[in-house]
DNA sequence: CCTTTCATTGAACACGTGTTTAGCATCTTA
DNA sequence: TAAGATGCTAAACACGTGTTCAATGAAAGG
């Protein structure tokens, strides 16, 4: 009884794959209709007439992209952490790179979508994080949005600036195999911490609460 | 015996200044010749005229921008860590917000420019962390490099999407903010780790330590 | 079979872009 | 003062963009 997915082979789908294509490819704004429509072996004008306007295709691959990307993360989300969905994804590498450029460049593309996907993120670590708190292998930290939003920027960095990094480590082919090599930095950082002494830590807060009768404090 | 400077209030420099206010607000691929000619109270061919192109106009802007920041990065950072550039910013911070946003923007861009910065603050980051590890309040992490990288990863995200972190964090004025609330969680995370145990650190590797005698190994 | 609908095309249009060109005014210099 | 260079403008050009429109082909339905 599907409504859609029989509909998966027709012309119309072939042109929102290709527009997915080169939007994950060359980013939005250097897409052009024309570009999509000889990609897809089509005339420009047939873009229009299936899709309304450049806006409604656009729209389209942002449905179609969301839709099983968001499917895939909540199935994969909900019975434990990100663990499955990395093993998953070192497993498989190549069936998540499509739709992953397509958010890459969504992400640095700098309109609303960005910020939604942006935001989605942050609330998606919050949620891990307060459940690796409740059963007790993440610190609890006081402000645990204040780190959702830190372990976004990581994650949403090494997304959109992968490729720059793999540049910078001699590696080749965008952000996959920066995510290989990043893995054990980060779990060591994410288990012992960055600094040796809590002495930064400390100066921090003492300079951050500036309780009113300081001279007294000694 | 200056060569340049006192042409800075020239119409040419006026053009140039006007160029990177729009570049740094609205993006490079949004900002027209024209908008950069009104912005400026002028002819668009004067722009054309002074610069050649606009890509001449944009290589004059990255010039000024770059030169600007640099000398300020590297007068800051040779004699101690990032902690004088942070207080440096967290006193004056409408300072630097011109030419972090026109960074920011030449980030998300996508071109050579944005891995030529990335690449550089790579480097900046290992030499810091080098010198860290050096006088012993850095943990002397096995791949240096890639700590570097994991930490641009969150320096270059928080600026990029800052602005979208402030929307879900509830505060207002971009990045800036963000960075004053993200300090704390930030110090917690670096000083105290992420996790509670080393678990996933030792299980992380064992599993990617595959010796090919693993039977022999107990 | 005829008709009606729909997918598809090629050419055109309006618009915004960077760039060119001719002209004008102004300032410098001999 | 006359001449020449320079700063600057207005109008036009070539080009790429998204979009429209009339025409054509083929398939579906009565």
């Amino acid at each position: 009884m599907r409504s859609a997915p029989e509909d998966d082979l027709t012309t119309k789908a072939r042109i929102r794959d290709a527009a997915i294509r080169l939007y994950a490819r060359d980013g939005f704004t250097k897409t052009s209709l024309r570009a999509i429509a000889t990609e897809a072996g089509v005339s420009p004008g047939l873009l229009i007439h299936h899709f309304g306007s450049a806006a409604g295709l656009r729209e389209a691959c942002d449905k179609q992209v969301l839709g099983v990307t968001t499917e895939r993360a909540s199935t994969k989300m909900h019975p434990h952490g990100l663990k499955d969905l990395m093993s998953e994804f070192t497993r498989n590498p190549d069936g998540y790179t499509l739709e992953m450029d397509y958010l890459r460049q969504a992400l640095l593309e700098g309109t609303a979508t960005s910020a939604a996907l942006f935001q989605h993120l942050v609330e998606l670590s919050e949620t891990v994080i307060r459940a690796g708190i409740e059963d007790g292998t993440v610190r609890p930290f006081e402000d645990v949005r204040g780190v959702a939003v830190l372990t976004a920027f990581s994650s949403v960095g090494s997304l959109a600036f992968g490729p720059y990094a793999a540049e910078a480590l001699g590696l080749d082919g965008g952000w996959q195999g920066v995510l290989q090599r990043i893995g054990g930095p980060g779990l060591e950082l994410y288990t012992h911490g960055f600094y040796t002494t809590d002495a930064f830590l400390t100066a921090y807060r003492e300079a951050t609460t500036p309780d009113p009768d300081e001279s007294q404090e000694a």
